[in-house]
DNA sequence: TAACTTATTAAACATTGTTTAATTTGTCAA
DNA sequence: TTGACAAATTAAACAATGTTTAATAAGTTA
């Protein structure tokens, strides 16, 4: 059967990536192996060990590769005039709206990967992603320095990555009001009221 | 080998959670095996299946007495007299403490099961913990009404939860100000704030 | 003491990630 | 053209896992 030069290892690697969104496409809930991925993109495993390290590093480069596409949809939804109150509304909602239509591939993002710092281009992303919102904030409260915009930005995103987690996983949508959507929307404005009006200091030092 | 009635269900039970917690307090990447949680009972793999219907349910019933734990904690943790933005961040500080001193048992949390609302004694800690922010948040803003309590309740919670995911998963806690209790004080203080003083509404309507 | 019940185990099985040795195929020098 | 080398690809093996099953040992009771 061994074919040879059928594809190149970028083609490989893109049928690989390719064959694990299907998968995870087609049941949220289904394991993503090895042997699925292989046979999805019509080899056997061996092949996807001469392109990956392992298992983790393949879906930790399928990572990369959602972030960046969340990333392309963020850049693309935002207006530069819009005010920076709505621009970090639309910035979740493009978040939101992985998880809600894709959330198998949310599922691959949230997992939390045993093989971390170890993938540069998922750490640039990321960073490029907190700039993003760190950007609005700054627009949205100009007296603040960069500290305590860099700590607002990841402070607020992790918080509606958390909203994301818990509404997925659980115990707490049966009610209408407890969607992620609703509690990022309260989140969000909330915390911007707060965080352009209020003292980020207790006014009650706490023990 | 076989002995007989060594231990009653209820005590293989706590066998088999406390050599969970051993496992995992070792080690906190620790794989939880079925055989490895067996041998630390000094039992075989098949007693646990007479106990626990799988390993979900072990795990599932292992989260459930952590988080009884954790509320435990936190009743202690609340003075009654107080003031409620003071008593809200202790709680999330028994939250933090537990992901810290204990990241096995955290992670064991984390982890969200394929198996969910499968566990009632599960789902009643969780809605308990809520019910103790939400009280904290009735008397910080007495004006708000139950159902906005309830939500922000569910918001910040997610929200500290959020940053506990992504500080231990991640790739941006090189800097110490970007640490879970740092962040998680931002967030708390930054959020009351808007609670109390702020429009829950956005100032200007998103599209 | 013998039969019966049941706790416990050892062994089997299927599924997984990963490695290894074999095979096929293309390339290139003679 | 042919034959040897290199590389792609596979099939098979391995170890570790969750789970089931049949055997075995131990207590209970008539």
């Amino acid at each position: 059967m061994a074919r040879r030069n059928d594809h190149s290892r970028e083609q490989l690697r893109d049928l690989a990536i390719r064959s694990v969104l299907n998968i995870v496409d087609r049941d949220e809930n289904a394991k993503v192996t090895t042997r699925s991925v292989a046979q999805g993109m019509g080899y056997t495993v061996g092949t996807l060990y001469l392109v990956f390290r392992n298992l983790d590093d393949l879906l930790l480069q399928v990572s990369s590769e959602l972030l960046q596409r969340l990333y392309s949809d963020m850049r693309f939804a935002v207006k530069d005039e819009a005010d920076p109150q709505a621009t970090i509304f639309v910035l979740a909602m493009c978040y939101l709206a992985l998880a809600e239509q894709y959330p198998g591939r949310w599922r691959l993002l949230a997992r939390g990967s045993s093989t971390v710092g170890d993938n540069d281009e998922l750490d640039k992303v990321v960073e490029a992603i907190f700039t993003l919102v760190e950007t609005s904030l700054a627009r949205l409260a100009p007296t603040r320095n960069s500290k305590e915009i860099a700590i607002a930005a990841r402070a607020l995103w992790s918080a509606i990555h958390g909203i994301c987690v818990v509404s997925t996983s659980s115990h707490l949508h049966h009610r209408a009001y407890f969607d992620a959507k609703a509690l990022t929307r309260t989140l969000i404005y909330t915390y911007l009221s707060g965080f352009m009006f209020g003292n980020i200091e207790p006014l009650t030092q706490p023990s």
